[in-house]
RNA sequence: GCCGCGUUCGUCUAGGGGUCCAGGACGCCGCCCUUUCACGGCGGUAGCACGGGUUCAAAUCCCGUACGCGGUACCA
C-alpha cells in the first residue's frame, strides 16, 4: 500500500513554524517512500476561524518549497478537504458508533456539568471528569428511559455525543517514534464526539477523516499523544485499521516550554512562518535548519537540500524529546545558504528589496558589484541594503560607534588623503591606486595605517565597518566619493 | 493532583553492552589569514541528571528518584 499522509492544521491563526515542521516531516517522509502529501483544513471550530488563514498556510507551505499533492487548493479523489464541508459525513459516522453501542447522546447543559464537577471536587475528587462513573448520574441515553431519548431528539434538545469509553481496558499501540505506549481507560473521560452545534469535535473528525482519505501514516506534534489511546477506541469501535502512529517532539522556547508566541516573540524568535517570508529569510535554510530540529540522518553532515532531506528521512532517526529553537543556527544556515547563492540569483532579489526602500540601484553592472562586496558578510539578504545603502546614496548621518574612532587629527588626515585622491583621474580611480595613496598618508604623517583609514571609511560610507574601503570607493566614483568627503568635513568639523 | 512522554557539551545531535577517559555542528574563546570588518583555516572550552541493580563489561538493558515537557474542554 503506498503512503499517504496529512498535514493537517486549523486555520485559527497564521502557520506556526512548529506546524511548518509538523508538514516538513510529513513531507519528507511522503516523499522518501514515494507517498502523497495532503493537506486537510481542521475547521471544526467556527468559533475560532480566522479569515485568510487557510491561504496563508498555503502559501507558507510552498515558500518552504513543499508541494501539496491533494487538498482543498488542488482537490483529488478523497475530498471535500476542509472538514467543514464533510460536516453531513461525521454526523453519519456518529450515529454508526451510537447504535453499535460505542457513544450515546448527552444533554447534560455545561451548567449541570459544572455543578457535577464542583460536587465531586468538593468530595475529594481532584480532577472529576465525564467518564464511566459519573456518566450513570447524568442525563444521557444511558441513564434516561428510551422514551423520553426519543422526545428530546424530536423536540430538537440540544445534545452532544459522547464516546462510551470502557471502563477498565489497556490501550496499547506502537509509535514510531516512541515505541510501544499504553494507557488504561480508566483514566479517559468520555470524549465529545459531536457538538451540540452539530459539527464533530477534533478526536471524530480526524479519525474518520484518516480513514475515509485512506491516511497510512499519522505524523503529528506530541501534544496529540494523550489522545491517541481516544483515536484508537474509535477505530476499534469502527471496526477500522488505524494507522500507523507517530508523535513528534515538541519545539521549545530557549527558556523552557512550547515555543508559544510570547515566548517566542520576547526571545527574538519569529512564531509565525509569515514572519520568516517578510524577514527575508532563506527557505531553504528554514527547512534545512528545522529538519534537522528533533531528527539527524546519522552521520556529521549539516548541510541538505530538500532533495536529499527527501532521501535521506527517516521517522525512526527523529529524537524523543524536546528541541530548543537556537536562532543563531538559523541564522548560520541562513548565511551559508546566501553563500551558495550565485551573486546573479541574488541580483532581482535585492533590486526589489533596495527599490522598495526607496533606493537607486542603478545598473544591473553597478548591483552586481555591490552584492559582490557584500556577499561574504551578510546573514539575511535585506543586510546587503542596509549594510550597503552607502552604495546608492549618500550617508545621511555617521553611526554613533564609528563616531568614537573620530578624533582630532582625523579631518587632517581625511583632507591629505582627499587631495591625493583628487589628483587621480576618472580612469585611474580604481581601488589599487586609491590603496597606494593611501599607503602614501600614511607614511607621510607617520601613522598607523587605521588612523587614516576610519576616518576616511566614516566618511564616505558613514559607517565604521563594511566590505574592502577601496574597492567600495572605486564602485562609488570620484565625484561622488569627493563630494561625500566635503559634506562631511563640513559637518564633523 | 492524575495520566502520558522525555532526560548525552549552553543549544541541536551521533552513539543502540566492549572499538567512547563519548564524535560532529551552532555558540563561545584563542591563533593564523586580512595593515579595517567579514569570509576562510587551525586549535580550545564544555556533556552521558541522580541512585540502585543485571553483566566479566553500561552513555547504551531493568527498577526507582529528581527534573522537564505535554495532556487533563461541546479547542485543535
Amino acid at each position: 500500500m503506498s503512503v499517504r499522509v496529512r498535514f493537517a492544521p486549523s486555520p485559527t491563526g497564521f502557520l506556526h513554524i512548529g506546524g511548518l515542521r509538523t508538514a516538513l516531516y510529513n513531507y519528507l517522509f511522503a516523499r522518501h517512500h514515494g507517498g502523497t502529501f495532503v493537506l486537510r483544513i481542521e475547521d471544526t471550530d467556527q468559533n475560532r476561524y480566522v479569515e485568510g488563514a487557510e491561504e496563508d498556510i498555503i502559501k507558507s507551505l510552498e515558500w518552504a518549497g513543499m508541494t501539496i499533492d491533494e487538498g482543498p487548493n488542488k482537490p483529488g479523489d478523497v475530498g471535500p478537504y476542509r472538514q467543514s464541508e464533510r460536516k453531513t459525513m461525521y454526523a453519519e459516522y456518529a450515529k454508526q458508533l451510537v447504535d453499535g453501542g460505542h457513544a450515546y447522546y448527552a444533554f447534560d447543559t455545561t451548567e449541570e456539568i459544572d455543578e457535577m464537577r464542583e460536587r465531586l471536587k468538593k468530595s475529594g475528587n481532584p480532577s472529576p471528569s465525564y467518564d464511566s462513573i459519573t456518566r450513570q448520574s447524568m442525563k444521557n441515553s444511558l441513564t434516561l428511559p428510551q422514551d423520553e431519548v426519543e422526545k428530546r431528539l424530536e423536540n430538537g434538545d440540544e445534545y452532544v455525543i459522547r464516546l462510551k469509553v470502557p471502563r477498565r481496558e489497556t490501550v496499547k499501540f506502537e509509535d514510531l517514534v516512541r515505541g510501544i505506549v499504553s494507557f488504561e481507560t480508566g483514566g479517559l473521560d468520555d470524549q465529545v464526539l459531536m457538538k451540540s452545534d452539530g459539527m464533530p469535535t477534533y478526536h471524530l473528525a480526524n479519525v474518520v477523516d484518516d480513514h475515509t482519505m485512506g491516511i497510512t501514516h499519522v505524523i503529528r506534534g506530541e501534544e496529540w499523544l494523550s489522545s491517541a489511546p481516544k483515536h484508537m477506541l474509535l477505530y476499534n469501535a469502527f471496526g477500522w485499521e488505524p494507522p500507523t502512529m507517530a508523535h513528534l517532539p515538541l519545539i521549545m522556547s530557549p527558556s523552557g516550554g512550547k515555543l508559544s508566541k510570547r515566548k517566542a516573540e520576547s526571545e527574538g524568535i519569529p512564531v509565525n512562518t509569515k514572519d520568516y517570508i517578510s524577514g527575508n529569510y532563506e527557505p531553504e535554510a528554514l527547512v534545512n535548519f528545522l529538519a534537522y530540529l528533533g531528527w539527524s540522518p546519522g552521520d556529521d553532515s549539516e548541510i541538505h537540500d530538500m532533495k536529499e532531506l527527501c532521501e535521506l528521512f527517516a521517522l525512526d532517526r527523529v529524537s524523543k524529546g524536546g528541541a530548543v529553537f537556537n536562532h543563531k543556527k538559523l541564522m548560520w544556515y541562513n548565511e551559508h545558504y546566501i553563500r551558495e547563492t550565485s551573486v546573479s540569483e541574488l541580483v532581482p532579489r535585492i533590486k526589489a528589496l533596495a527599490e522598495a526602500q526607496g533606493f537607486d540601484t542603478k545598473d544591473e553592472e553597478y548591483l552586481t558589484k555591490v552584492i559582490e562586496l557584500l556577499h561574504e558578510r551578510v546573514s539575511k539578504i535585506d543586510e546587503f541594503v542596509s549594510m550597503g545603502s552607502f552604495f546608492f546614496e549618500a550617508p545621511k548621518e555617521y553611526d554613533e560607534n564609528a563616531l568614537k574612532k573620530w578624533k582630532e587629527d582625523s579631518a587632517g588626515f581625511v583632507k591629505a588623503y582627499e587631495s591625493k585622491i583628487e589628483a587621480l583621474s576618472e580612469s585611474d580611480f580604481i581601488a589599487a591606486n586609491l590603496k597606494s595613496a593611501l599607503e602614501e598618508t600614511v607614511a607621510e604623517n607617520e601613522v598607523g595605517f587605521g588612523k587614516v583609514m576610519m576616518p576616511v571609511r566614516i566618511v564616505t560610507t558613514g559607517q565604521g565597518f563594511g566590505p574592502d574601503l577601496f574597492a567600495s570607493l572605486e564602485l562609488i566614483g570620484k565625484e561622488e566619493t569627493l563630494s561625500r568627503i566635503d559634506s562631511a568635513l563640513k559637518q564633523l568639523t
